[in-house]
DNA sequence: CAAATATGTCAATATGACTGACGTAAATTC
DNA sequence: GAATTTACGTCAGTCATATTGACATATTTG
């Protein structure tokens, strides 16, 4: 008898059962990501930083103004994994705090030319690699990609992103309208 | 004048630029990869395991006779650090190494029924969010995600693992098929 | 003023990765 | 048959990222 194959599954058996198709998609996404970031990871090797700098700057970028609570909900870490990688890129000169107008406890995040200057090299890299992917991948395939990683988020977290996705306008005034 | 960017465009100039379809994209990936492992890692915390036995023990269920040196190959790591989780591996009992047939230098790599137990948990969960959310997509989004995902991977890599996913069946004898 | 909130920080720990060096057994080559 | 190469393992040290728990500080709010 031979081993059974890929799942292990002797197959035909739960509705459940995963199907081949999908067990290819969890393939072919660990080696896509892996790649993905890889491009990134390149260029922040430069400047001694790692993936998770890359996520700080990226948000803060994308968002200028986001306080540190937002951080913490948005990247889903703790306060403490948070602070040494802030801490070093506001010392690197790549971010910069400042006290919130309102509530001066707040720490208002923003990124310096030089913060956009890297996170430009990164994101064109970055784009590049899903242009590439999309163009690849026939028109109209941009829609399809885009509603199959937006449902493979975790439906709370899905609205979160939503909302980030569809205001990226508001960016200056986000005064704890990321989750109300 | 906003400040001058990174790399010279400063918008609407190099047919470089970072589209914001792309933008976007780049968020999805990481939440909807975050998410994605989420489900396999609050399986492997029960354990005692994490993402690296997880990754390891994918490939030795998907690929039984596996050997270590592919898995080096394959996870693209070094072999002292697929040797901990490895180890941890069959002492926890869930993989088994023995000689190769012709070459016993070589160890073969299988999961055993504990070891597929874990497997089917995990990839029960994870197949269950990536079938839900291709379902979500419409019909025919399967292939232009596969599409899109196999244009994501490196094209060397690419290869590899297009040789990895067509010739899942020949498992049991990919002698040095892996890479010639 | 007291309590709650936003943030920071000290300390200890875990995971997963790395480099470099060295060892052993088996196969291959001369 | 001796020498080299290959497959694998292991010891030692380091780094990046994450965790939990406890405590400190400033500021806003009731």
């Amino acid at each position: 008898m031979t081993v059974p194959a890929a799942s292990g599954a002797p197959h035909g058996g739960a509705a459940d059962e995963p199907t081949p198709e999908a067990v290819q998609l969890i393939e072919l996404l660990f080696f896509a990501y892996r790649d993905f970031t890889g491009d990134a990871d390149a260029i922040l090797a430069e400047y001694g930083y790692g993936r998770a700098h890359h996520r700080v700057l990226h948000f803060i970028t994308r968002y200028p103004g986001l306080r540190v609570a937002d951080l913490l909900l948005i990247l889903n870490i703790t306060k403490q994994s948070l602070a040494r990688v802030l801490r070093q890129l506001v010392e690197g000169g790549l971010v910069v705090q400042s006290a919130g107008d309102t509530d001066r406890r707040e720490r208002r995040l923003h990124v310096t030319p030089a913060g956009r200057a890297l996170m430009r090299r990164l994101v064109n890299a970055q784009a590049r690699r899903i242009r590439r992917a999309t163009g690849l991948s026939g028109s109209g395939a941009d829609a399809a990609i885009r509603r199959f990683l937006t449902a493979m988020i975790e439906p709370e977290t899905r609205e979160m992103v939503s909302t980030l996705l569809d205001l990226p306008k508001l960016s200056k005034d986000l005064n704890g309208e990321l989750q109300p």
